[in-house]
DNA sequence: TTAAACTTTCGATGACTTTCGTTTTATTAT
DNA sequence: ATAATAAAACGAAAGTCATCGAAAGTTTAA
């Protein structure tokens, strides 16, 4: 016997390793009705953290045609998602917020719902992509040469517009956290475009799975000194947790 | 025996692999009758992820317009597709080119397949993602406010970038052709930018359907004594033909 | 014309929702 | 600490809805 909040993640973990899952199975697994298990599915189903179906439920949208998905994309997808969803609590009326590209920063926008107006400025194709259709939200496209691996663009056009802009936010993804070393990315010139929209921010938001402690990709971003709130998941270590709370960065645990 | 979600993820795999797929095979691979095929490809096709045809179904591409099939637009796309096509023969090698916003260029950029470098300037994201995993294709994303209708960018920043340009070859998908009035797009902003797009550009190919020729769109782009050539299906008149090639435009039929 | 594909109807099965009473857990008052 | 109260969790029961395929009639393609 077993409280509600273990089966939920219970039934996460499973649903991310599987893809999808039936009610009767978890019925049998975890010794409740399907009653119970209904109820469970529909709340993870309006935190936007799976897909109900009859009878069971999904990882992703059965509806929505992949683009080609990548290995990259599926691996932490719920913590991702996670991630995801307490980034979008932070947007506030009126915001003007930058989004940086990468798959975790993509979960972000999914989730991103504005009552109000919100402009948004992106690098990524397909974070634009993404929100294009929401009726209260501005797309500003940067322009330059686009990255096949990232489908974002780099380059002087992109830093030349963000030279001109100023927003409240920057929800930035990265692949790397390091104490000493700071943030860091796999390419060095997008390394150099974090840059410029970190000086066109007034506040830096991290969205980092926890396997991104402790790891160096090959651009460097920038320290710690100039980040605000890294949002990450349960897999962090308490020590590390610690050492960034000290350097004044606030840090929040899906 | 698997769910209903699972096997409309089945489904839209396999027709995302194979471009068709036909019910009897669907039948036996998922146990289930044709009658349950049928309801599920009629659903699908309901949600605009395939197209029903007798006996199976054929692939929808996500970036095309989602709207209800009727004959007329079937036709229509089967000649934009042929357009596109002849337009992609167009291009040399170590070309660098413009390729504007609409369904027609759209069409066009799936055919493009060089076997040298191709540089691509486009203000349209559908274009770039098209474009973005072909190995020789380098993409130069324009920059700007994303407009919804149409998921291209327009504006001074689209603008500036195209002024530091020069290509060899602008693909101009249009709303109208006017023998009089000349080209004409649905949109003045839009219309501004291919103006821009018109100076960056050594030479104007025009992509339209024969629907599009004595149509005026609410923003004027250019008189017809810009273009250098036209290319369109054989619905379009002799008189037009003979008037436009009295003009020294270059006109190709499909 | 003919065979295959299709649509519609209908009944069986199982999934779903809602309601409501029981049990457990948390909170507050004594 | 104990009792009273409130809140949450759970599942049984009853009614509703979705899925599926057989059957019968219609349409389509060759």
């Amino acid at each position: 016997m077993i409280g509600i909040a273990e089966r939920h993640q219970y039934i996460l973990n499973k649903i991310q390793q599987h893809g999808s899952l039936d009610v009767q199975t978890l019925c049998k697994e975890l010794k409740v009705s399907s009653v119970t298990i209904r109820k469970d599915l529909k709340l993870l189903e309006d935190k936007s953290l799976l897909y109900r179906t009859h009878g069971g439920a999904t990882l992703n949208n059965p509806y929505t045609v992949d683009r080609p998905v990548n290995e990259k994309e599926l691996l932490q997808a719920t913590e991702k998602m996670q991630i995801g969803l307490i980034a979008a609590k932070l947007i506030e009326e009126n915001d003007s917020i930058i989004i940086a590209s990468g798959t975790t920063v993509l979960a972000f926008a999914r989730h991103i719902q504005p009552k109000e107006t919100l402009t948004v400025i992106t690098a990524s194709l397909n974070v634009a992509l993404e929100l294009v259709h929401q009726a209260n939200v501005e797309v500003i496209q940067l322009g330059g040469l686009l990255r096949k691996s990232s489908s974002s663009v780099t380059g002087p056009y992109a830093e030349g517009m963000l030279i001109e802009s100023y927003c409240s936010k920057l929800f930035l993804g990265v692949d790397g956290i390091d104490l000493e070393f700071g943030l860091t990315t796999t390419n060095a010139l997008e390394a150099h475009l974090n840059r410029q929209m970190i000086s066109a921010s007034q506040k830096i938001i991290v969205l980092a799975d926890s396997t991104k402690f402790g790891k160096r990709g090959f651009g460097r971003i920038c320290g710690l000194d100039k980040v605000d709130h890294i949002i990450t998941d349960r897999g962090v270590s308490e020590l590390t947790r610690k050492a960034l709370e000290s350097l004044g960065i606030k840090v929040s645990i899906v």
